[in-house]
DNA sequence: CTGAATTGCGCAATAT
DNA sequence: GATATTGCGCAATTCA
């Protein structure tokens, strides 16, 4: 656990942008600091002279910039919120993988409903049909006196809605 | 472009490595090695001691591992491939927020069909008791020859349907 | 302007 | 051995 590093990026056009770099801890207490495990100094390259142009070169706030107190601080909370939203997302992404599971369980059960419901329907229109050939027979064929002249609670006109459900 | 940089990370309890880097820009060939532009030596942590075990400590290949040839090599196809990689887990999860709503629309037109099928069925089956309850009529009631034809129940409301559900 | 949250990126360890 | 994943830190940017 120790700190300090350094890092440049500077990809494509990008600005020659140095930075530094080091990770740090958590394990124990946050504020760790350089605990000095077994670390040694090591040379490092880095750009030379900040000298710029129409250079206003800003910046320093105890030692230059880097390794400054606050820098390390800013990057630890940084790190901490980085670290925090990353798992929010990928939480949020299992629950959305698991909301697409439970739909899709609630989906199944829904169309199970569905087919019941349509033999349901389909049978006891059936049996509809069925009465209604035997009035109709009745009617057609009063033959015996016995029969059952009478009514013709013939409904049933021709109503048929179809439909077709969309949404 | 050019590249090179260095990090570690050492975390947690994570044994600690820390490495180096630098990074510098000079926006020239992509191969750039250290430029040798202008860079200046910085104090850099480093692990100390790699005293090993049964230490082999091999690592030469054109000048100390980094900055080697091919070692720049690996790295850049690797955050090829990273990149790659993180392309496509954020798209998975694209697709998975857009199943859910795929599925949850869907749910909701089942929805509405098992609720336009339960409407039809109890339709369908009040016709049916009415029905029981005119033929009941008849038979207890066979009085008068042409006796008691009465009601017309003529509730009909639309019986088939012919539904086509679709997806 | 300050600070948290996001996002893209590179490194390195690890999994395939 | 090569690519794919994953955790992590840095820094730029976006949000509040």
């Amino acid at each position: 656990m120790s700190k300090r590093s350094q890092q440049t990026i500077n990809t494509e056009q990008n600005r020659g942008t140095v930075s530094v770099i080091q990770g740090q801890a958590s394990g124990t207490t946050t504020t760790t600091r350089p605990p000095g495990g077994s670390l040694q100094l090591v040379p490092q390259l880095v750009p030379a002279t900040p000298a710029e142009g129409g250079g206003k070169a800003k910046m320093k706030k105890t030692s230059g910039d880097k390794d400054s107190d606050e820098y390390r601080q800013r990057r630890e909370r940084n790190n901490l919120a980085v670290k925090k939203s990353r798992m929010r997302s990928k939480q949020k992404a299992q629950d959305t993988q698991q909301r697409v599971n439970e739909l899709k369980e609630e989906n199944e059960r829904l169309e199970a409903k569905i087919k019941l419901l349509s033999k349901e329907l389909s049978v006891l229109k059936d049996l509809f049909l069925e009465h209604a050939h035997n009035l109709a027979d009745n009617v057609q064929a009063p033959g015996a006196e016995g029969a059952s002249p009478a009514h013709n609670n013939n409904n049933n006109n021709g109503a048929c809605n179809n439909n077709n459900n969309s949404q």
